[in-house]
DNA sequence: CTTGATTGCCGAACCGGTTAAGTAACGACG
DNA sequence: CGTCGTTACTTAACCGGTTCGGCAATCAAG
């Protein structure tokens, strides 16, 4: 198959590279006469453009850099991840706008990424995910000049655009739900302090649960589920155990409700059992598990959405996306006694 | 930050552009001490390619492409597609090649993405997942030319470069290990018999259970949490229950697992369950979960390798990757009574 | 009828690399 | 000493687009 190039086009239409060109991109410079010849004939020959050459001729690459700085091995544990990334993608591809993907170690080497990609002109911006407190990826973005969404509160942001759903309120939810249920001594399975949406909830679950002088204790752990059934093995097994425990992630709460079962315990009647980020899995546990949920599908679509905006010119700003639901489920009851 | 191209180095290095091209690519045509003098300024400058115009002049654009006909839904619930990208990308880093990766809806539009990248020179190969018998896509690819290789049995990838797992033994040995507790009535809950794996774990589940002359039943779903809750409730609650279920995935084991216990049953005591594909998850219910178990990141990186090499001339060839292992865990035992 | 603005298109430069062809310098050799 | 073959470069074309300057033709205004 000989490729086709606007030179061909050109010839066989008549005019020059230069007018195809216009005609092609819808831009003025040619008569409506002549773009309808050139994009007949285009289509006659199934052009498609060469990416190479427009990227380079025109500095910009139509792909956005997503770095996932987690092993293989929680990527796909957590839903999240796939999840996020299919919802992008069928933003980008209505645009056909292409991803790049990057799966690296660290957050060094994610840095490294971001360096690279602005050197080559490889993206036109990137999506950035588990945002921190004080995230160093913001100072590096702003010097790189490297457009960026980041997904993550207003407050840790920066005043870079962001894509955020209100953790405190979902958290103050979650934490008012055990309450009006009637327990006082609540657990929180946390993930690492370090990111930003865990460090939220941490301040609204204290905040809340002060407010309401519940009895708290809270784990941090790893999000993976070997740490979280740890940690809830560790809170069941202690002299004055929770009632409730309100965990950051889908896994460890499935892995809570099996530690709990193995001690030989019933989710809800010994313990009440809450998940973040509602995935299929809550839904297909016995019992179900009551769960914050979330649309990540929509909200990857949000991000690309608005990345594709600023490129096209519009003011870094913070997007509320929504706030989490809590939808309870088999798992959510009164505290024993 | 000015970009610094070649011309620059070239001019620093008071030498000509092609002579920089030279010292750089560590061809042969400049002596070793320009070579170090040229490598020198580069460094200097932190000169990195751009890559749309190596790609434009080399007409090699150092990405693979891998297209994902699967819903966001899926590809989240589903452990494997993560858990191979990350493989996949841990080899590609290495050799700093780019990943392009395309979520799309179905088998059409995944067509349309490789005529797509093969007009645009986007990708200089594909790893095909998910497939099928009588795949469409392999005499599509080999029209186009694109360098692929398949993920998925030799028998039905018609001679292109493949990475396979045995799924014939698998499944032997998961029917063998069920016979060997005493289970004589067991049922598979399997996926789309379209998909090639599916196919061939149904020829060798039939083929195994007749030869052990087992009373065997097979329910078809699409791997869906849902449907396998469905499958496993239509089982259980008919006359004759089966004291054994395989199934083609974790995800739906899970499902069923919470759908036994609804049941008021017990696994391993009225029900014996198997998993396939070994994630996490199956570690952390209660009981833990039989498994076959696959290395998925491993298989991703050994697939990459391999579209390397047949970049690299490699002649395209069958590769079997590994024969997956049964982890015995809670979920085996006796058949009741 | 001249002037100036507008329209529609051409030609050429350009993006940043790779690579084929050409050339100057040098050493080996008959 | 003339010739040939290497070596070490330079020059220039090329990849396939985008975009700018220029130039006729057309048309309205003065």
């Amino acid at each position: 198959m000989a490729r086709v190039t606007i030179t061909e086009i050109a010839r066989r239409a008549g005019v020059s590279k230069g007018a195809v060109s216009y005609a092609l991109n819808n831009q003025p410079g040619v008569s409506e006469a002549t773009r309808a010849r050139v994009l007949k004939v285009a289509e006659e020959l199934e052009w498609v453009p060469n990416r190479a050459a427009r990227q380079l001729s025109a500095a910009r690459s139509e792909t956005f850099g997503l770095v996932l700085a987690r092993t293989a091995k929680t990527l796909s544990e957590e839903p999240f991840y796939m999840g996020f990334v299919g919802g992008v993608e069928s933003v980008l591809a209505r645009k056909s706008y292409a991803l790049a993907l990057q799966v690296v170690a660290s957050l060094p080497e994610e840095l490294a990424t971001y360096r690279k990609w602005a050197a080559e002109r490889r993206v036109d911006g990137v999506i950035v995910v588990d945002l921190r407190v004080d995230d160093p990826r913001i100072p590096l973005l702003r010097r790189l000049g490297l457009p960026a969404v980041l997904v993550g509160d207003p407050s840790i942001a920066d005043g870079m655009a962001c894509v955020w759903t209100d953790g405190t309120s979902a958290m103050t939810a979650a934490v008012e739900h055990v309450a009006s249920l009637g327990h006082r001594r609540v657990a929180r399975v946390a993930g690492t302090p370090e990111h930003g949406h865990v460090w939220i909830r941490d301040q609204a679950f204290a905040a809340a649960s002060r407010r309401l002088s519940l009895d708290v204790e809270v784990v941090h752990t790893d999000f993976s589920a070997e740490e979280g059934a740890a940690a809830t093995r560790a809170l069941m097994t202690a002299g004055i155990r929770p009632t409730a425990i309100v965990y950051d992630n889908d896994l460890m709460a499935v892995a809570g409700l099996a530690v709990v079962q193995e001690l030989g315990l019933r989710s809800p009647y010994d313990v009440t059992l809450v998940a973040w980020d509602d995935s299929t899995l809550c839904r297909h546990t016995h019992p179900t598990l009551t769960a914050m949920s979330q649309n990540i599908v929509g909200y990857g679509a949000e991000v690309a959405q608005r990345l594709l905006d600023l490129l096209d010119g519009a003011r870094p700003q913070a997007h509320l996306y929504s706030t989490p639901l809590l939808i309870v489920r088999d798992s959510s009851g009164p505290p024993p006694r």
